[in-house]
DNA sequence: CGGTATTACGAGCTAACTCG
DNA sequence: CGAGTTAGCTCGTAATACCG
């Protein structure tokens, strides 16, 4: 294993990018959250994606978006929501181990060489604000619910949910990291067919998204493609809409009665998604 | 119970495509 | 190249939930 020390950016480097044994590891000097600039080039495949950090024995993974600015490639959005929920503090020892694609398995350690486990009070868990208000909203608005499998039940233009749904949408809020903005939406035979648009929950968008129409980006974690998007700002409600959400419905095998989460990673001008799919009926494609 | 907010859906216009 | 057809984009509105 070749290795090496450089004082000025305490980088070490290990077997750079030789399959699933590359590795770095960073001390923590500050909350800087920029790439080693003796290490960045070798990343530079990975600018404008979305990187999943996964903690070693947490089960949690964080999303982190990977950007380039001024020469430097930046870890940001999601670094700071990263770096509190697991409990990060200056001298920290942080292992990057390259595992292909765009995930990283991390290893914390404190200064002293011991390994940082999670605490129970930062792991993922249903107890996120924004996730458990939009559950609660699951839960209690039969506009957004909807049966189990494909036995969608529909009350007047809108679905019910049952207690099977419910368990899949909290499994599906599990994924996201805790700081992100996301709204859940089950899929219904309007988002996928004729038409074929889906709307954005009116609060989400008020709080979190431009008050104009712009291309967004849709992710999803453990795969390298990206979608792009239209995101349709209008008065009154906004929605993705158009050739490039059918062509996303379409890879992705979107079906009646599929919940997506939509978890939102804005990187400077750019706005990204990544949605977690809870398919209705399992298939190798979900 | 009525006004307001939100969501789902479709109408209508326009652009792109196809075919003779 | 022009007419007919199809698909996409934008907007309006009906239906429903929410709230005072």
């Amino acid at each position: 294993m070749f290795m090496f020390w450089t004082r000025s950016i305490n980088v070490k480097v290990c077997d750079w990018l030789t399959g699933s044994g590359s590795s770095l590891l960073k001390v923590m000097r500050s909350m800087n959250q920029c790439l080693p600039e003796k290490v960045m080039t070798h990343f530079l495949g990975l600018s404008g994606q979305v990187l999943e950090l996964e903690r070693q024995g947490s089960g949690g993974t964080w999303h982190v978006g990977l950007i380039r600015s001024g020469g430097k490639l930046i870890l940001q959005p999601g670094w700071s929501t990263f770096v509190s929920a697991n409990n990060i503090s200056q001298n920290d020892l942080l292992h990057f181990k390259f595992m292909g694609e765009s995930k990283f398995e991390v290893q914390i350690f404190d200064s002293t060489g011991y390994e940082k486990f999670i605490e129970e009070s930062h792991k993922l868990e249903i107890n996120i604000p924004a996730i458990k208000e939009e559950l609660d909203d699951l839960s209690q608005n039969p506009r957004k619910c909807v049966a189990p499998y494909n036995e969608v039940i529909y009350q007047g233009r809108y679905i019910v949910l049952n207690a099977r749904q419910k368990r899949r949408a909290k499994q599906l809020a599990s994924e996201v990291q805790a700081g992100n903005p996301a709204f859940v939406i089950v899929i219904r035979r309007s988002n996928i067919t004729s038409k074929c648009n889906i709307c954005i929950p009116i609060k989400f968008s008020a709080e979190h998204l431009p008050k104009e129409t712009r291309d967004v980006v849709l992710h999803r974690p453990k795969k390298e493609m990206m979608w792009p998007v239209k995101y349709y700002y209008r008065k009154g409600h906004q929605s993705f809409e158009g050739t490039l959400w059918r062509k996303f419905v379409q890879e992705n095998n979107l079906q009646e009665g599929d919940m997506c989460l939509f978890e939102m990673v804005k990187a400077a001008r750019q706005i990204t998604f990544v949605v977690h799919i809870s398919k209705a009926i399992p298939d190798n494609v979900g």
